[in-house]
DNA sequence: ATTATTTTATGATTTGCGTCAGTTTTTTAT
DNA sequence: ATAAAAAACTGACGCAAATCATAAAATAAT
């Protein structure tokens, strides 16, 4: 698979909704049953195993979708707003959720009961081939977020994820990371000493600049390139 | 995630069909425009970034799902028979093959065309959810083959794959294997060298005997948690 | 402001595992 | 049956990256 950095790591599904799909009835259906639930940062949004009652839209913030360990978590996708958590909960047989979501930022989410979700997708199949649509995409980019980690040596991985952050989430090549080191290290899969030394190659190689949480990509190719790479 | 093997490796989804959803006029369209492919071992039955022509139903076989290098593959999935691939190719705005697909041994493929497939889905919402459901069981086991590919070490993966191949796919304790250590290797994302040492320790160790391909699991509790430490 | 605590940074050491090189066994082809 | 090719195995060596140990800087708490 040929991985250039962006479409290889984060989640990033629809920055528009499904829910101009819906019927004025099933609108009213959700917002009747639905609520939003403000999260500060570093807080616990739903728990791997925990009874799936909601599916989750992210309103407003930064998350984490991860699998708890041990002996780590694996985190399976960095998911700003606009986007749906928990769909993969939602087959049959199974009532819990598939992984964890915590908050990088102070976020707001629209927690939807799961029955309710369930129902309407039973009986709106232009909503259901949606979510389908999005699921794939989310499986997709899981896919290209596998490859990077299994396959790619710490600086290519490395070099995905400010490729993806820049790109996906922050949208500019100079950005104020929300995160820290440690962070970065659980999304690479490797350990934060590694991370902060293949930081300072970068640096030093003129490739990005940073200043504490200021992380600015100055030669966005090298950076594609060790992508590439691995 | 407490993943003791068995449901972290390979694919194995509904051995039953969904296809019992369909209504008789639906059947026949899929009878009519749908043909039965054999496929000798070793042989590709599609290829990532061509073009999505078909859902694929192995009748048959043993395939695997992959993602292309370079520098490697990476493989997705062990796919036995009933089990529809090609599902995460249908979303909208893609007509690519996310993956491709081999055969590891001689296999029988039901193509059945996309557009046929995907008219059903949006005019028939119990095939739609079922659909769903069985994407996300796929997501599910994906997931937790990425975990342990990701937080594993040797000698664990190689155990998950064991597990897997014992319980899921051949549903026995011994079994012979039709597949080459490299494609061992391939599966645990190690070296061939590695996943032959791996089994003669776990030979040495009288946790598997061993016999060219036939391989049988002696000390399954032993492996259990060789999987679980990691 | 001052202290305490977390995060970031750097060097020394260890280790899991890949690469390479070579041998034996098994399978395939003639 | 015999030769050729592929797969299975074994050991020596090297390297990427984890771990361990400490120190400096930044952030939070008092």
């Amino acid at each position: 698979m040929p991985t250039t950095g962006t479409e290889t790591c984060v989640s990033f599904v629809y920055e528009v909704s499904c829910f101009e799909l819906l019927t004025e009835q099933e609108k009213e259906l959700i917002d009747s049953t639905s609520l939003i639930v403000n999260y500060k940062k570093g807080e616990n949004v739903c728990k791997q195993g925990s009874f799936a009652s909601h599916i989750m839209y992210i309103e407003k913030g930064l998350c984490k979708t991860y699998l708890e360990g041990p002996p780590k978590d694996l985190i399976l996708t960095i998911t700003p707003r606009f986007n749906l958590l928990g769909l993969q909960s939602l087959y049959e047989g199974n009532n819990k959720f598939l992984y964890s979501v915590s908050t990088y930022t102070d976020t707001a989410v629209r927690m939807i009961d799961t029955q309710v979700f369930k129902q309407i997708l039973r009986q709106n199949s232009a909503f259901s081939y949606r979510i389908l649509n999005i699921l794939n995409e989310t499986t997709a980019q899981a896919y290209g977020r596998f490859f990077s980690l299994t396959q790619k040596q710490g600086a290519g991985r490395l070099a995905d994820i400010l490729l993806c952050l820049s790109r996906r989430i922050f949208k500019a090549d100079s950005f104020e990371l929300p995160i820290s080191r440690s962070d970065l290290s659980d999304l690479t899969c490797m350990s934060t000493e590694s991370v902060i030394r293949i930081m300072k190659d970068f640096k030093d190689d003129q490739i990005i600049e940073t200043n504490n949480k200021h992380i600015a990509i100055i030669d966005i190719p090298r950076l594609e390139r060790i992508s590439e790479k691995g």
